[in-house]
DNA sequence: TGGTTATTTGGTTATATTGCCAAATATAAA
DNA sequence: TTTATATTTGGCAATATAACCAAATAACCA
């Protein structure tokens, strides 16, 4: 790999690492039926506000998402949806992997 | 979140995960214009083969892409096309990003 | 002004990832 | 059978991530 190319794969596998957590995901599908504050997502995640602070600032370096301060709270919101575009095919992953381990398991068995 | 969402947030990430590298990227769209033997892919990625090896098991681990042996070689293959289908998105992303570094600079200047 | 709430930042520790090297395995060829 | 080639595996050191706690910041309210 070239050295421009590199940084181009550098940025784009920034974009991937940063939806490549649980919690970020689960954050990403949360913000894409609308805005939250911080607020709103550190109960149902049931972590510490500066965990999930500290996630949100992980999808917005990346650019995946935006915020902005009104009052006390920050919202952030999705600022690229066509990230969701993409789940289908993640969970047709998922499917098929299952699927697999479901034959192999036959043979065992 | 509940214990079986969790698990299928983690399987998502996972597949996002592997996809969060770039040399692991790199791969996946050279395999999208066919197949491989890892041979081929450690000249032009200038890194050593065990280490080309193990990110070729990490895509495949996350259901990414698909191995056979044949002869002294093993081939590997993309097996979901559909994750091409997400890259543009992430190029948007990457142009986005650009474009307000380039607005903030104006203003600055 | 002082207090309260929402959020971020810094620090620390535990864990995971990465990349190389050396060794193991497998297949083909001599 | 020995040898050479392609690949994987195990181990190690360096680096990166993640989660929590405590402290800092920022905005509103009494």
């Amino acid at each position: 790999m070239k050295k421009e190319e590199k940084s181009l794969y550098d940025a784009k596998a920034k974009i991937f690492k940063a939806l490549g957590h649980p919690t970020r995901l689960w954050i990403t599908e949360k913000l894409a039926q609308g805005e939250c504050c911080v607020c709103n997502l550190v109960e149902p995640l049931g972590a510490d506000f500066s965990t999930v602070s500290k996630h949100l600032s992980v999808l917005k370096e990346a650019g995946i998402v935006d915020d902005e301060k009104r009052g006390k709270q920050v919202y952030y919101s999705l600022k690229v949806p066509c990230i969701l575009g993409f789940m289908s095919c993640v969970e047709d992953v998922i499917e098929n992997r299952i699927r697999e381990q479901m034959g192999l398991l036959r043979k065992i068995v």
